[in-house]
DNA sequence: CTACATGCAAAGAATTTGCAAAATA
DNA sequence: TATTTTGCAAATTCTTTGCATGTAG
């Protein structure tokens, strides 16, 4: 059953939405929309612009930034926070909820779900007497292809963020 | 078994981590060390800061910087992101391993640690064919105190990051 | 027409870095 | 004394905002 916003949906789901707030349902934002369920990965605030521009030149940054959370307001979208010092975006409610292996060598980030993993985590939540809202979880490791290069080395995530590749 | 770097050691530990990169063990690098030991809970890097600067002005806050990450690399410290923009730091391994439950009403965090749950994440790693090098798992919800206090409001954490309090 | 959205550039916030002065070994 | 560190301020990086102009309804 249904919480769905797969590939279809998001254009009237996202209609319905700026509607509900008196806002207006514009031309950058349906572009941005376009652009990023399009997208496949986690991108960041930068891909999705440069992704954008490469379609429709003329849209600010600022744009994308709002339109993200707009998106993540509609509930379309979910921010996610790799430890890199900036946020990556997902399509959301694609299933029931999953989280990220993150390979530190390459980068990759793959997706599971583990539906015991879930039912521990509520277990634990009231055990402490916490009411659950939600929870994030990453596994950082060596995907099977970096194992079998052999490159254990690079793209050091988790800890001293924010030094991930420069661009200006 | 052992790998301990509790209240005692850390002076040790720290001394012998500098020396053998050839560095220097200073007066701030020992004075930040000891205030931060000294602190409860999950600092950011402002905290640790604020609480140097009380015992000991003049100590700049780039320095604080320096030194957390020097701690980091001895071991004696690890980074944490709740997804707030920005780092907090807490001892390392006190215990096993650790996961957070975070209360996003009064921003408290409660540390637990489940066996059951460190299994499964194994068993999942191993699964997807990666080789499991460290995780973070964070539970967002409402602590026991603030369901009975009724509110579920204010203190937004994750999503949309880079807004907590601002203080300059 | 009128309120909301856009683009651009400036503002902010967290963190890093360049460099002369200070301190360690 | 030879280097490493420190402090301060300036620079970076990601993100948010102010404001004049554009535009959906």
């Amino acid at each position: 059953m249904s919480t769905r916003s797969d590939r279809k949906g998001w254009q009237e789901r996202l209609t319905a939405h700026i509607r509900a707030q008196g806002g207006r349902v514009t031309r950058p934002r349906l572009e941005i929309a376009e652009v990023f369920f399009g997208m496949r990965g986690h991108p960041g605030v930068e891909e999705v612009a440069a992704a954008v521009h490469k379609r429709w030149p003329g849209v600010g940054n600022a744009t994308v930034y709002r339109t993200l959370h707009l998106l993540s307001d509609a509930g379309l979208v979910e921010a996610r926070q790799f430890g890199e010092g900036f946020a990556r975006y997902e399509a959301a409610a694609t299933r029931e909820h999953h989280d990220h292996l993150v390979c530190t060598a390459c980068g990759t980030i793959l997706e599971f779900e583990d539906d015991a993993i879930e039912d521990l985590q509520r277990q634990a939540s009231e055990r402490h007497g916490f009411l659950m809202k939600s929870h994030r979880m990453e596994i950082y490791g060596v995907c099977s292809k970096c194992q079998a290069r052999g490159s254990d080395g690079p793209a050091q995530r988790h800890a001293r963020p924010r030094k991930a590749r420069a661009r200006r």
